[in-house]
DNA sequence: CGACACTTTGAAGACGATCAACGCCGGTGG
DNA sequence: CCACCGGCGTTGATCGTCTTCAAAGTGTCG
């Protein structure tokens, strides 16, 4: 489906700062929309990289298999985040993971051509994407640190911390915003290690009860995270954080 | 020391493939020469990014400590590549790692705003940095799958097999290039765990001791790892090789 | 109500970390 | 020249943690 009126979710994004608003609709309008139900493939390992795409709406996750059929969730895309942002830069030209939509999505595809021409011509988007893909490899370099050196029940209250910083909640409750599956998954746990582990952190400042995460204390959270996890010190939303008021 | 002729590893960088030679030179020569001697820090986490540098000839160790003193090598940088190409990128100014050099080491430092004004100058230079951050990226990540899901046997037989394809060996022998404490903490295990390991996957087509490597059967090392690596099948260089004769 | 996806719980086993001791080697100084 | 030391690596015994396998519990939706 073309795109008729720019989504304000695209408005937003900080991949387009820098350039005036004429000039991205008409980039982005060269885009189709395209709508996939839950389960539903966007696309496989192996494939060319086609395409960069803008999530609209919903969430994919991005996950890879082994050849003994081993399977590792990389990342969760929600709205405003891309696919294949690196990819394209990328010398080469298949695709490295599976991307499925874990409800009913709507990306805008744009032909990846379009985003290499944008970087060419506008510095700005050249920067704006460099320093999307410099904080997702430092993001994944901190990952891999933990996977070395953190404990699962480590892990998870980190996941869980960087959840709240997220959603800018200090004390008090919110959701999981996946199945517990999809975030042992993502986490690179068994689910039963995750489930076993949300009983070990209680005594952390953090509470987890079915879907319901509650943080009671989060200086005892922070204090448990803080001696294993280099971000924690790293991290600017958690400083904005701790200036505000208790929410 | 301010630089008089270009080094020849910076003529061969593909980061400057695109611009002339007298572009690169002209941007090279405003830069400085510094010399680190072994275990000197080039520079510290929590210090501010200012500097971007290029190996031009020895070694640099990048490692992270957290708050309880564990400590972390992220990568190791020779000849050739660059430090802090990322980190400039990015909104939070700070260094995120400590940088030391792990032999007699000679570093080119050029003002980080000096690569974000060749970046927005050169469209194609953008696109090389693309490029190269989005590579890190992803084998950042895949690292990270690494430790999820392979145990210390498999990570050690793929990084050993890595080694070989970079050296262009598909039988043979050659010498580890660090001590083994480093490449332990590179693969975020106990020196005890990986000097153990190091005897188990002995029936899988490879075989150490002390510092060499050998080489037996590459097929059934292939094998080994192709199971559990996702890299493996996606590997360039591997299918390279695979289609050059044995030397 | 039954089917199915998701989650919890238990018991057993595998694997890596830890602690401790020792071997090896190169350099330094008496 | 030998003794000593420090950095590096190996080996052994033990312990804790995560995975595996198995079974049962919970919830939702047709």
């Amino acid at each position: 489906m073309p795109l008729t009126v720019t989504p304000h979710i695209i408005q937003t994004m900080p991949l387009f700062t820098g350039i005036s608003a004429k000039e991205r609709n008409h980039l982005v309008q060269e885009g189709c929309l395209h709508q996939f139900s839950r389960k539903q493939m966007v696309f496989s390992q192996g494939e060319p990289v086609k395409y960069f795409y803008i999530v609209v709406q919903g969430m994919v996750r991005l996950y890879r298999s082994t050849a003994d059929g081993v399977e590792k969730t990389i990342n969760i895309v929600k709205a405003g985040q891309t696919l294949c942002e690196s990819e394209i830069f990328d010398t080469y030209v298949l695709n490295r993971m599976n991307a499925e939509a874990i409800e009913d999505t709507v990306l805008l595809e744009l032909p990846s051509e379009k985003l290499k021409d944008m970087t060419k011509k506008y510095p700005v988007i050249a920067l704006n994407l460099l320093a999307m893909i410099s904080q997702q490899r430092y993001m994944a370099e901190v990952e891999a640190e933990h996977q070395a050196i953190m404990s699962a029940s480590q892990i998870v209250a980190c996941f869980l911390w960087r959840l709240s910083v997220h959603k800018r909640i200090r004390q008090g409750r919110f959701k999981l915003p996946y199945t517990k599956t999809l975030i042992a998954s993502r986490l690179g746990m068994k689910l039963e290690t995750f489930s076993r582990t949300l009983k070990t952190i209680n005594g952390h400042g953090i509470r987890v009860e079915g879907a319901w995460v509650e943080i009671y204390n989060s200086e005892l959270l922070a204090e448990y995270i803080c001696h294993h996890c280099s971000v924690m010190s790293d991290c600017v939303a958690y400083k904005a954080l701790q200036k505000e008021p208790v929410s």
